[in-house]
DNA sequence: TCCTTCTTCATACGAAAGTATGAAAAGCGC
DNA sequence: GCGCTTTTCATACTTTCGTATGAAGAAGGA
């Protein structure tokens, strides 16, 4: 809580910060009100995938107004994954039982325990409905949930 | 593909538009700069976040083909199985390894015992230089040589 | 603050996977 | 026939995987 008050606390006063400069730059005229308006979009932009990028565990999933796009425009359906109810830290070991590492191998990428790694799996298979590593990947692929 | 040419194509086209008629308001003085800039702000941010949402970790990974359907033969690479020596019964050892099935499983599906597919696995393994049947289906499906 | 979820870890046990080795039958090309 | 590969199977052993259960700290929402 304290933290996402910070964040969004320090964009904005950084983005404050660069709206009066570029105002100022604005009004000097040395700068095109095209490249202004561009420069802001494409910043916003990527705040916005950061933003994303840093999915909380499904924030406060209300009824999904549709997305009128039944296959998945990018590739990957966060919202499948939200409705499956796979977690962030899941969906990373799923990513890497989907590239045939080992559960060693996972734990010492990802910095903890086999046993943790274990229990991911665990759950995966559960929300997954899979009976081994092999058939969840199957299944993460058919759903699109992972590449 | 065709689809997220399709997105994107909109998406720009939509803020083309956009832009236009803002630069227009913006002459005609119906609207303060501020406003503008803000405005293009909020739209590129919330953009962002549908894009992050959507999108994959993006390792290069071509699409699946479609799933049975069409006869298997157009997209497989039998020139790059013979080469690597696997044999016919190997070969549907390795589909049946993607398809999620355990060794028992696929000894019944089959109708050899379950000894018979070890040493089929075994050798596979050799051959796609795996290390784990895990790790076999994703360089197999690498190489194009599985669906 | 209280409650819930997520993440982490451990231990123990059973099931599945994989290795090593040997061997026998069948098919094929020479 | 002879040599070669493929396919089949077995036994024994090691490693990995998956389940069950309990527990504890961190983060966030109500």
């Amino acid at each position: 809580m304290r933290s996402i008050v910070l964040t969004f606390g320090l964009i904005i006063l950084s983005c404050l910060i660069l709206f009066e400069v570029a105002k100022f730059s604005l009004i000097k005229h040395t700068l095109p009100i095209e490249l202004m308006v561009g420069i802001f979009a494409a910043l916003f932009l990527v705040i916005g995938i950061l933003i994303a990028g840093k999915r909380g565990p499904a924030p406060a999933r209300e009824p999904d107004k549709e997305p009128a796009s039944p296959s998945p425009v990018f590739g990957i359906d966060q919202q499948k994954i939200d409705a499956l109810g796979i977690s962030r830290r899941e969906y990373e070991v799923l990513q890497e039982i989907a590239l045939g590492l080992s559960n060693q191998e996972i734990a010492a990428k990802l910095f903890v325990t086999e046993s943790t790694i274990k229990t991911h799996i665990s759950s995966l298979l559960v929300k997954l409905d899979a009976k081994r590593r092999t058939d969840a990947v199957r299944i993460a692929k058919e759903l699109k949930i992972i590449n």
